[in-house]
DNA sequence: GCCAGTCAAGTCCCG
DNA sequence: CGGGACTTGACTGGC
């Protein structure tokens, strides 16, 4: 079994180089337009030549799987702004995705909790154009279907079925290209794994397992127990999982620096001994890429796991 | 150059 | 129903 190991967003180890500057509304306000507007799109700019070296590093280190932040282009969709990201960065966004294709990287996008395809029209309408905006950035890059954009059930609204269906009946307001790499996961405190499972196979969409959220949110089944329903989910992509680890016991939600492979070593030799040919495991961890690396050095002093490069492994 | 406070988003809990 | 907590990283302003 190949395991696939990456990080999110920011790459430590590089100096000065964050993906996510930003550019407020408030600011953007405080100057003349025009003079806003050139400021906004110069910091997409500068977040996009961060990604792409974020991205050579990635591929010198072999780590092949990558979250690209979801704050590339400041204010590109708020309804004052919206900057067509598709046509200004058009250069750019090709020769990324030239550099991913030709790495064989995979990369996804994760936008915020503020994401929810249940809540009222507002925030409905707020959500699609927010999506929109994450695939347009990947459309931009050429990428296929096998890059995804991940997000979360939604709110529960005091009756999670009521709020399931409300999923269901707005999903029609869902481009098709977005479908194409669209995932939902699971969360830590409303909707569970299975919860969130048959919500993907309700619509037809990939879950994506976020295991240390399985353990602050459990249900009736553990989730390789539903690892044949949740593998099928993904039908020819390989599939995707989250990985964290408690911060403390009394802190248990929030994430550590580092993650503790032993949990995650339970459950991917189960993903093994169900016939899995391949996993992707994003880590969540505070030290980012430290954390990507160092977990593929963990699992590799473990017996019958080998190290093919930097953050991918054969089990 | 450091530290505290601000910003932005939507939900949920408390009063 | 209004306000604060939650979350996160970047950034601003005071000293």
């Amino acid at each position: 079994m190949l395991i696939r190991i990456g990080f999110v967003s920011i790459a430590l180890a590089i100096f000065q180089n964050t993906p996510s500057s930003t550019f407020t509304y408030k600011l953007f306000q405080q100057r003349p337009r025009d003079e806003a507007m050139a400021r906004a799109i110069e910091v997409g700019r500068k977040n996009l030549q961060a990604t792409q070296r974020i991205l050579y590093y990635n591929a010198a280190h072999g780590i092949r799987l990558y979250r690209m932040s979801s704050s590339l282009v400041p204010l590109a969709t708020h309804p004052d702004v919206i900057i067509d990201v598709k046509e200004v960065y058009a250069k750019e966004l090709a020769a990324i995705g030239e550099f991913i294709r030709k790495e064989d990287i995979r990369v996804t996008m994760h936008p915020n909790q503020f994401t929810l395809l249940n809540g009222n029209d507002k925030v409905v309408e707020a959500a699609v154009r927010d999506l929109e905006y994450h695939n347009a950035l990947m459309d931009g890059m050429g990428l296929d279907g096998m890059h995804k954009i991940n997000i979360h059930i939604g709110g529960v609204y005091g009756d999670k079925e009521k709020a399931v269906q409300k999923l269901y009946d707005n999903f029609h307001l869902v481009s098709e290209p977005i479908r194409k790499r669209l995932t939902f996961e699971n969360d830590d405190k409303a909707y569970t794994t299975l919860e969130t499972l048959t919500a993907c196979e309700t619509l037809g969409q990939p879950m994506m397992l976020d295991i240390h959220h399985d353990w602050c949110n459990p249900c009736d089944s553990t989730p390789l127990d539903l690892l044949p329903r949740i593998h099928a989910t993904w039908g020819d992509a390989p599939m995707k999982m989250h990985v964290s680890s408690p911060r403390d016991p009394s802190d248990f939600r929030a994430h550590s620096d580092y993650i503790d492979p032993e949990r995650l070593l339970e459950f991917l030799r189960g993903c093994k001994k169900q016939g899995l040919e391949r996993i992707d495991v994003m880590v969540e961890a505070k030290q980012k890429d430290l954390a990507c690396l160092k977990l593929a050095e963990d699992l590799a002093k473990v017996r019958g796991i080998k190290r093919l490069d930097g953050a991918v492994l054969e089990m």
